[in-house]
Formats: structure tokens, C-alpha cells, sequence
RNA sequence: GCGCUCUUAGCUCAGCUGGAUAGAGCAACGGCCUUCUAAGCCGUGGGUCAGAGGUUCGAAUCCUCUAGGGCGCGCCA
């Protein structure tokens, strides 16, 4: 327990106890503590507005009951310098704060490790993002749910869930047959024979680039062979090549997997045949016209859905049914999905299946990734997979840099619209954000490297009590926020949480910095408090842009 | 048409699951470098939280309706 928890716990039991003393309502009755940090600095460091809620429990007008709240504290205990009774009935603490200097021992010694909490006791969570298919290279969509999705698992790691993030590869089915007869088209194409595209094939440039490699490498040696194998071949060699590149990508863009889960591992292990056995065995499913339905209106869905199509293949659904059956059978508390927007309708399936696969729904939870929208030049750019000239992660990467796409998309919340202005991000001035927060960390790296005399000073021999100005204590009440914040935005799936905090964190560092010097050898003592301080910030800082994927620059 | 979702300052968005006078950034305007990085700081202006009802001590937040945007509604994936 930090710091900030162990006084705030201290102040909510106090005031759980004042309630009893004075007579305003049973231990029984009493509802549950709500302790929040006021807007306005005037209004104290914390406040409740537990007078309000006992108004009807007391039968008595807000304010009274706060009055006698009031009378009831027992104020060193709490460590509370003064209590103000203010506004329809609210109670504000204005505490001692000296108590938040302890933060700093305790964030120098905890290091990388600073903000890490036991909320997610364990819980095994599996999170399952990006799952392009195979079939090209990765685009905008894809890169805005991979930067949320790694975020995501490393927030979820650092509050204390156990996570495990994976790839689902659709390397089975319909799609990647259009793929080997893409390869195939430009393949031949190539070696100069005329092959055309079949219609949903992929245009993309980085196919017509496989053909080629392919004619250049093997010669005409697959065309006279059997068309069946030749499919075979190129689909290997497609699905292969297509997930080498996004394995790059992906890595090159800090995200990283630690299982890549094969569709067709689901065909070859009779997995899908065995979830069909299931659902028609608990009953769930019928036939009509020739086909096999899943009953999903049972369980909520506006329609029932195909499993099997008349012509004896399956649909989309089933084997990833089979996907989420295997997931669900490996032990996961939750299973967290980061879908595009554009599968969104599907959620409602997918949950129907897991409760007749007989699992509660709610074991799966969707986090829905909104379109991104590209500027340049004020201009808006489209994105469009199927025609090749959709703009790619890697060349996105390539004009504005890791950094500023992963602040980015780890800024706004992910099921709002994103507008992604290019000139922006690239942009060395003011305008950009990332710079904002990474100079921050640069500044104070800067400081230290000039804080000779202080900076390996052992901690116990610093005098933290002169940390007492106003921007000090804005600091480190800001530096004491911060595992709250990773346990919220883990509660939440909430990415840009963590994001805020670290630019709110800049902020204040830069206000400080502007209203207080660091390094005076006149007051050796408070130099270095104040560089004890800085070290403080600085792993803070590194540890929030950690979270996002984002570099913490030592210069700029 | 039905379902999901969004609508907050000129623009892009936060808003801690119901709290006090709704906040940032950009844009606009005015200040701050003989002092640790001015990619910074300080200040000013800017709002019918889409609209209308409701729930209650109290609503941007919860419920209903309306308007507008997005997405979805296949034996596609």
C-alpha cells in the first residue's frame, strides 16, 4: 500500500467512525466511504460527501449532520490540519501534507517497478488484438488497435493482472484462398503470362512483389505443376511471408505477442467439429434449407446464424466459436477482444455462443476500436485495403515515427473517432504532445546531469522536509496519483488515462520548473531535496510513457 | 426500417461510473529568457455539455423521447 492509500484509508475510517459516534446511523447502514479529490485546490486536499448521503438515513438536513461529523474527528489521528464544512453539505480535509515526501524513498527504491498493485489479484486475462488476416500488410486500423491493445496489456500487467496477449491468424478459409490466387495471378503475371485477378483477390502492391520474387526465384517451375498443389504452395508461402512481415512490423511498432493462435490448428485438431457436437448436442442448433443454424435468438442475438452453409462449408462464426471454446477452456478469467468498428454488430453472436457453450457472457468483453481518420495538408486521406492504396503502419511509421503514433492512439479514448493529422505529428513545435511529455523527462535529465554534488547523495541523508512550496506539494501529490491511475484505466480498459496522466504529470513538472530552481549552491540542503525530487518525477514520468509504448529521450 | 454507438469552447478532445464555479491542447490576445533546455511558463477572452422531458438534496454523467453523425444488420470475411 502506498503512501496516499494508507492516509486515505485512515481518513475514510475516521469518517465511518464519526457517523457511529454522533449517533447518525448504524455501522450496518453506513454507506460506503467516498473520499474524492476536489477540483478546486480551495476546497482541500480531500473531501466527502458523506452528510449528503446520510440525509435520509439521519433524517436530517446535510449540513447538521456534517456539523456533527465534525465534532466527532479525531484529527491527529487522521493527520488533518483543518476541516471546512462548504457548499449542500460537503466536508473538506486539509491535511498535514508532509507525509507525502515519504513518496519519494519509496518511488526511488521501487523504480521501473513504481505504480505496480496487487488490484487484479492474479486474475489470468487474455487479450486478443489486431488478428489481421494474412492477406497484406498492415494498415491504419489495424496499427491504432495494436497500439491500444499493447497498452492495454502492459496496464493490465502493472496492475497486478496476469496477461496474455494474442494473435489470432486467420490462415484457414476463404480468404487466404483468394490470397494464393493473388499470388498466383502475380506470379504469372511475372513471367509474363496473362492471369487475372479473381474479384475479391488482393491488389496490393506487396503481392505483385511476392509474384516476383516468386518467377525470380523458382522460374516457371510451378506453372506446369498441378493448379490444386500450386494453390497449396502459394498459400503456404502467402500466409508465411504475409506473417513475417507483420511480425516485423508489429515488433518495429513495440508490440508484442506472446501466443500466435493458427485457425487452421482449429481444423486440424477437430476442434470445430467438436464445437458443432456441442452446440447440437446441448440442443442449440437446427437445420433449414440445407444448412446448419445456431439458435443465437435464444440468447439474445436479433437473428440466428449459419454454421454450416448449404454448399457444406462453414461461415466465419464457427470456427472462431471453436476459437473462443479453446480460449475459454485454457482458464481465463477474461477474455478481452479489440475488434475494429466494423464488428461490432458481430459481438452480440459471439456472446450468444459463449453462454451456449455454457459459459457466462460476460467472460468475454469487447473493447471496439473507432476508424481513424488521416490529414495531410488538411486533407483528409481514405483508407481502402482491397485497392493497395491504403496508408500502411510501416510507412505511417516511417513519416512520424513510433512515438507519436503510439501517443496518439493511446491519447483519446478508443471507441470515439480518431483524427490523425500528420503535419501534427511530425511537427517539432509546440503543437505536438508527445514532444510536451518527452521533454519533460529530457529537462530533468539535463538537471541531473549537472547535479554533481547531489545526485548519488544517499536518501536518508536528504532533508525532504523542505519540500513545502506549493509546486513541490503539487508534484507530489501527482506523483502519489499514479498506481491509482494504472488500477483505473485497467478497471476501465481505458489507455488514455494513462496517457493524460502522463502529460498532466509534464505539466506540472514544467510549472514547477518555471517557478522553482533545482540546483542553487546557496541552499545546498534544499538543492537537494529538490533533486531527490526530480529523480522522483523522472521514474514516474518513464514508467507512465512506458505504459503507452512511448521513448522517455534523455536530450532533445 | 431495426440494433449498437457518438454529439462538451472556433478546432481536436478530457471529464475520476451522480457532486461544489464543466477542464486541457490548438487557434486568438497580452506578458516572461544576464538564472538548471523558451519543444517551457504566467495571464485574458471563449460554453444553452445537441434539444426536450424525467429520476433526487444534486445530472455533462442514470432513464425516456427527438434531431444529427458513424458503424452494423449475408449461407461475406
Amino acid at each position: 500500500m502506498t503512501v496516499v492509500e494508507k492516509v486515505k484509508q485512515q481518513l475514510k475510517t475516521e469518517i465511518a467512525e464519526s457517523v457511529v459516534k454522533a449517533n447518525l446511523a448504524e455501522a450496518s447502514q453506513l454507506p460506503d466511504v467516498i473520499l474524492e479529490v476536489p477540483k478546486e485546490k480551495s476546497h482541500g486536499d480531500f473531501a466527502t460527501n458523506m452528510a449528503m448521503q446520510l440525509a435520509r438515513i439521519a433524517k436530517k438536513a446535510p449540513r447538521q449532520i456534517a456539523e456533527e461529523m465534525v465534532e466527532h474527528f479525531d484529527l491527529e489521528k487522521a493527520n488533518i490540519k483543518k476541516i471546512e464544512i462548504a457548499g449542500p453539505g460537503f466536508i473538506n480535509f486539509f491535511l498535514d501534507n508532509q507525509y507525502l515526501t515519504d513518496l519519494i524513498p519509496n518511488i526511488l527504491k521501487e523504480g521501473e517497478d513504481y505504480g505496480r498493485s496487487q488490484a487484479g489479484s492474479g486474475r489470468k486475462v487474455q487479450v486478443e488484438y489486431v488478428s489481421a488476416n494474412p492477406t497484406g500488410s498492415l494498415h491504419l486500423g489495424h496499427a491504432r488497435g495494436a497500439a491500444v491493445g499493447d497498452s492495454l496489456c502492459r496496464i493490465l500487467d502493472k496492475a497486478g493482472y496476469k496477461v496474455s496477449p494474442e494473435y489470432y491468424t486467420n490462415d484457414a478459409g476463404k480468404q487466404i484462398e483468394n490470397l494464393a490466387l493473388s499470388i498466383e495471378a502475380r506470379y504469372f503475371q511475372a513471367l509474363g503470362q496473362d492471369k487475372e485477378l479473381p474479384e475479391d483477390g488482393y491488389f496490393g502492391s506487396d503481392i505483385v512483389q511476392l509474384g516476383k520474387q516468386l518467377a525470380e526465384k523458382h522460374g516457371d517451375e510451378y506453372v506446369n505443376i498441378d493448379e490444386r498443389e500450386r494453390i497449396n504452395v502459394f498459400r503456404q508461402i502467402g500466409v508465411e511471408k504475409l506473417m513475417e512481415n507483420i511480425k516485423k512490423d508489429l515488433g518495429d511498432f513495440r508490440v508484442n505477442f506472446d501466443v500466435w493462435f493458427s485457425e487452421e490448428s482449429l481444423y486440424q485438431s477437430g476442434e470445430i467439429e467438436a464445437v458443432l457436437e456441442k452446440l447440437k448436442k446441448n440442443g442449440r442448433t437446427y437445420e433449414k434449407d440445407g444448412a446448419l443454424w445456431f439458435e443465437s435468438t435464444k440468447f439474445g442475438d436479433d437473428k440466428d446464424r449459419v454454421l454450416i452453409k448449404s454448399d457444406g462449408s462453414y461461415t466465419y462464426l464457427t470456427p472462431d466459436i471453436a476459437y473462443h471454446l479453446n480460449k475459454l477452456e485454457r482458464g481465463f478469467d477474461q477474455l478481452i477482444n479489440i475488434w475494429g468498428a466494423d464488428h461490432h454488430g458481430y459481438i452480440p453472436r459471439m456472446k450468444a455462443a459463449i453462454e451456449a457453450l455454457g459459459y457466462d457472457r460476460d467472460r468475454m468483453e469487447v473493447q471496439i476500436i473507432q476508424l481513424v481518420s488521416l490529414y495531410k495538408d488538411g486533407e483528409k486521406m481514405k483508407m481502402s485495403k482491397r485497392t493497395g492504396k491504403a496508408v500502411t503502419l510501416r510507412e505511417l511509421m516511417e513519416m512520424v515515427g513510433v512515438d507519436a503514433m503510439r501517443y496518439f492512439f493511446a491519447m483519446r479514448s478508443s471507441d470515439s473517432h480518431l483524427d490523425f493529422d500528420i503535419d501534427l505529428a511530425v511537427s517539432t513545435s509546440n503543437e505536438n504532445p508527445v514532444y510536451y511529455v518527452q521533454y519533460a523527462h529530457a529537462r530533468i535529465c539535463s538537471m541531473l546531469r549537472q547535479a554533481e554534488a547531489y545526485r548519488d547523495m544517499p536518501i536518508e541523508e536528504v532533508n525532504l522536509n523542505l519540500l513545502t512550496s506549493e509546486k513541490e506539494i503539487d508534484l507530489l501529490k501527482k506523483l502519489g496519483e499514479f498506481p491509482e491511475v494504472v488500477v483505473e484505466a485497467a478497471e476501465r480498459l481505458a489507455v488514455q488515462r494513462v496517457t493524460n496522466y502522463a502529460f498532466e504529470l509534464a505539466s506540472t513538472l514544467h510549472s514547477f520548473y518555471n517557478a522553482e530552481k533545482v540546483l542553487d549552491d546557496s541552499n545546498k540542503e534544499l538543492s537537494a531535496a529538490r533533486v531527490a525530487l526530480m529523480k522522483a518525477v523522472k521514474t514516474t514520468l518513464y514508467n507512465a510513457m512506458s505504459l503507452i509504448g512511448v521513448s522517455a529521450p534523455e536530450k532533445m
